[in-house]
DNA sequence: TGAACATTTGAACAACTATTCAAATATTCA
DNA sequence: TGAATATTTGAATAGTTGTTCAAATGTTCA
């Protein structure tokens, strides 16, 4: 069912065209958005924050996350199972660190990108 | 309450500080959320990978992304209202157009990450 | 102006998700 | 082993969000 009445219906048949080329999978599309998913969370991005400043335990990232042990915990897992933080055991605590490069990359751009616009956003 | 028992008090708290003195604030985290927010939805980001390749109008964009023009255009809304796409009238159309190149890079970065761990995620 | 095309909007519903609290599981050490 | 510390887990709830359908708004052109 091609709209027949778009008025730039040549210039975008060619965009549509490169568009549906490069197509990813639904389910490649639904692993990417998975990344940004995972990082769409105020207390999971205040927790990678942090992390990207060093290696630590469950407490002191509620510490610094101003956020319950509990709350944090169960947000960390989520980290873990998309890969994007490491653990460690490490006596009685458990050593949570970044595990991924291009992940810092990602939020690396989000804070550029919040300093070039943010202001207007 | 700082936790007296945790065996690498000494260590985290470096880390602790560290991460308190660059910290941001909760409404720059949600600032910064709000980025990968916006890309986290498959719909938006079949919309964004279409838009890359070039201006279309919703209709042409219904079309590659598999979706009704309705809801494309509440998608669209979305990452208009977030600076994400940008809108030009022509005629009877609308063409949109990716309207932030940190978009496009942070995009990238996320189909890198994706064939570099995608498959074992 | 009115008919046809193109896009947007609003309301309603279903699905998902973060948080909280209480309870369970690990680990260490006396 | 049992007490103390540290972390994880499960269930429940409240809030958010994507999709759908129908209706409204814009735009062009005869």
């Amino acid at each position: 069912m091609p709209n027949m009445y778009c008025e730039r219906e040549k210039e975008h048949l060619q965009s549509v065209q490169r568009a549906k080329e490069g197509v990813l999978s639904h389910t490649d599309v639904q692993k990417m958005c998975k990344i940004f998913q995972v990082l769409a969370d105020s207390t999971r991005m205040k927790i990678v924050l942090a992390l990207m400043k060093g290696e630590m335990c469950v407490y002191h990232l509620a510490e610094v996350c101003d956020a319950t042990v509990s709350g944090v915990s169960h947000q960390l897992r989520i980290l873990r199972d998309n890969g994007i933080v490491r653990t460690r055991r490490f006596g009685k605590n458990v050593e949570y660190s970044i595990a991924d490069d291009h992940v810092r990359e990602m939020v690396d751009l989000a804070v550029t990108h919040l300093s070039c616009v943010g202001a207007t956003l």
